[in-house]
DNA sequence: GCGGACTCTCTTTTT
DNA sequence: GAGAGTCCGC
């Protein structure tokens, strides 16, 4: 307890009952989690294994477990963490039989719900331009969000269709094929609570001390899922911060946390407000960054370190002008004795990250990306995952279909049809009809998996602990490796790559003991290659990008922010949305500028391209007021004169006359083509955005 | 059923 | 500008 200060101190032996802490960034929020959960054990006497951590990423919950260690050893002494998916899917994998799953169901990622969506618009021939895939799967989870089942959800009528149908029949086909979605898991594992006493019951008496990291980013479901579980003991520590509610779209409201002591009354509440993390000068454009947003809770970050250098935005060109930028300023940080894994490039957009990477492999900067696409998410590893289940008798239907022609099998979008419609009416499960078909006793379509389904048997029997192995054996076997060799040469060589990283998280994870359906569970829940390294030390001297969703709960010596543009920091989505997604875009920046403990650069880009066309943004509305002793900026920034005059000489800074406004100069310029718009201060009637097209601008 | 060529669409963030 | 979806000839 001596390494906290008082109000840490205080939060961590706070007694029982709930209790809020508002912990401000970089103010030692998970410092203060692990010493109230060491409290908790050594202090009050719990058991460590009847203490629940619920994380928001699992990199989180390995991390507060790392940190454990150190405090209680003993591998956290059994602390039970997780986030709130893993948590629900465990409770789901011993319940789900009375919500009429088989407790074998397993998790459909994104892709396939999006399939799964078309699907289903496709067979009710529902064109996509009246009703898009999208948005029904948005409503869905949105009502999933809300916690609402088919038959609870709103009656919602969308172009003459009736959204909360089509709802029911999503999930009917889901069950179908044994699949929850990701929100299922956890609206069903809080109606498993909401609608089973015994299991409730059985539930609640599983913990005693309950503890929420970022509280802040809670949806009315998962609100729902704790009260279900803490309701009766009551005994709950919540920990977040208003400022860092970036998660909106994914249903989360602030106002869980900024009306905790109004939904669990005598909470005790906790402020952190002493930051240790960054300089002051940081501290002081966060500060300035957060302040202009409403509806928070008033409150600035204290520093507790030395003022240091100011932060800097620069504007550059173009995107990869700014990717030159970001590189020498990350040279420079390096030779001022700055290591690679203490500098981060933060963005708004995972497609921001392709100019940077593009730069820094000619350059030889080790560099790594997190976030992106998935590593679970590929093709490849998807395909290997679909082998190994079958191989290991937990493959569905879903998986069958997706390999039945990889390699070719004689097997077009008819047969599969066909295929699905033989193996629903066997009745039998999917790995349960390859036995079957490996027998010989089957005739049609069916015919067509013999031989993979006989590969499958007898690698099962060649090699019976070794799993691993046999995975190796059948992607050989069954030509899958050589038809990715068909797809050209470097394109094979790094997917196969990819599968290798599988099959060594395999073996590691049976290694560990874990049954095929655990690793499966863990397999759809992780979605980076990054997590399956278990001690996240991030011992691999690189140069950190990723989004600055990804970036929460992160820090890093030297930070750069890429992209401080209107359309793109605030996101163009958030601009049409008004102004509670602008507010967040505003906090997703305050995230940005506090992960940093030192330096800090912020860039942003005259010309960007989007999708082959080109686009002229104007400074982000969240730093161009700025004075300079809080945000530097050099005289490059101030006197924007363009380098690229576009057709016909109109270009930012070039000087130009309007038939009825009179003489001016170009601020700014947005969209592209026939819709590009032109910010223009006239000097005598002001500031105007006006149509290109139409606005009969000349050049002077 | 397959492969190639073509068109069309979709572009935020993630468990 | 990339990826998915579609069409067409074999």
């Amino acid at each position: 307890m001596a390494e906290l200060n008082q109000a840490q101190q205080l939060a961590a032996e706070a007694e029982g009952g709930p209790q809020l802490i508002l912990a401000g960034a970089g103010t030692g929020k998970t410092r203060t989690i692990v010493h109230r959960i060491g409290h908790l054990i050594a202090a009050c006497g719990i058991a460590p294994h009847r203490i629940l951590a619920v994380t928001f990423t699992n990199k989180a919950a390995a991390e507060l477990r790392a940190r454990l260690s150190l405090l209680i050893g003993d591998d956290g002494g059994g602390v039970v963490s997780g986030t709130f998916h893993a948590i629900s899917l465990k409770f789901l994998r011993r319940y789900a039989d009375v919500l009429g799953y088989p407790r074998s169901f397993q998790v459909v990622d994104a892709d396939d719900q999006k399939a799964l969506i078309k699907r289903i618009l496709k067979n009710r021939n529902i064109a996509t331009d009246r009703l898009h895939p999208s948005y029904l799967s948005g409503w869905i989870e949105h009502c999933k969000h809300a916690g609402l089942t088919p038959e609870q959800a709103p009656e919602s009528d969308w172009n003459g269709l009736r959204l909360h149908e089509l709802y029911a029949q999503y999930q009917q086909e889901l069950m179908q094929h044994e699949r929850m979605d990701f929100s299922d898991l956890i609206l069903n594992a809080a109606i498993l609570m909401r609608d089973h006493v015994a299991i409730a019951t059985a539930l609640r008496a599983r913990f005693d001390h309950v503890l929420v990291d970022e509280y802040q980013d809670t949806n009315p479901i998962q609100h729902e899922w704790l009260l279900l579980l803490c309701g009766e003991h009551r005994n709950i520590t919540v920990v977040g911060d208003d400022d860092q509610s970036i998660y909106g779209w994914r249903g989360a409201d602030v106002s869980h946390i900024l009306d905790f002591e109004q939904s669990w009354a005598g909470a005790g509440t906790h402020r952190l407000e002493e930051n240790y993390r960054s300089t002051g000068a940081i501290l002081e454009l966060a500060n300035a960054v957060i302040c202009e947003n409403t509806g928070r809770h008033e409150k600035a970050l204290k520093p507790t370190r030395e003022d240091g250098d100011k932060p800097e935005w620069k504007v550059c060109n173009d995107e990869y002008d700014e990717a030159r930028q970001v590189l020498s300023r990350i040279e420079r940080w390096r030779s001022s004795a700055y290591p690679w894994s203490e500098m981060a490039i933060l963005y708004r957009s995972n497609r921001q990250s392709l100019p940077l990477e593009q730069l820094f492999r000619e350059s030889n900067i080790p560099y790594r990306i997190i976030g992106g696409v998935g590593f679970f998410e590929r093709m490849e590893i998807k395909d290997t995952l679909a082998y190994w289940a079958l191989l290991n008798c937990c493959g569905d239907g879903l998986q069958l279909l997706r390999i039945c022609n990889k390699p070719k099998r004689g097997l077009g979008a008819k047969g599969q049809e066909q295929l699905a419609a033989a193996l629903a009416s066997s009745g039998l499960r999917a790995f349960e009809w390859l036995d079957l078909i490996a027998s010989g006793q089957v005739e049609g379509i069916a015919k067509k998996l013999v031989p993979l389904a006989e590969l499958l048997a007898s690698v099962r029997q060649d090699i019976e602990s070794h799993a691993d192995r046999g995975l190796n054996m059948i992607l050989e076997a069954s030509g899958y490796l050589q038809s990715l060799t068909a797809m050209g040469e470097l394109e094979a060589a790094s997917r196969i790559e990819n599968i290798r990283t599988l099959q060594d998280y395999i073996e590691l994870s049976m290694a560990q003991g874990l049954t095929p359906i655990e690793f499966m569970d863990r397999a759809s829940l992780l979605q980076s290659s990054a997590e399956m390294q278990d001690n996240e030390q991030d011992s691999d001297n690189a140069v950190s990008m990723m989004s600055l969703h990804r970036a929460k709960g992160l820090e890093f010596d030297c930070v750069v922010l890429p992209g401080i543009e209107e359309g793109l920091l605030p996101h163009q989505r958030a601009l049409d949305e008004g102004e509670e997604g602008i507010s967040e875009e505003r906090r997703l920046l305050y995230v940005g500028v506090t992960r940093a403990r030192e330096q800090l650069l912020l860039t942003s880009a005259r010309l960007r391209r989007f999708f082959g066309e080109i686009h002229y943004p104007l400074p982000s509305r969240f730093i161009k007021k700025l004075p300079t002793n809080i945000l530097q900026q050099d005289s490059f920034a101030q006197v924007a004169v363009s380098e690229q005059q576009i057709a016909g000489g109109i270009g930012i800074g070039a000087r130009v006359s309007h038939p009825t406004f009179g003489e001016g100069m170009i601020l700014g310029l947005e969209g592209a083509g026939e819709a590009m718009r032109v910010t223009v201060q006239f000097k005598r009637s002001g500031t105007k955005q006006l149509m290109l097209k139409y606005a009969a601008l000349q050049v002077l």
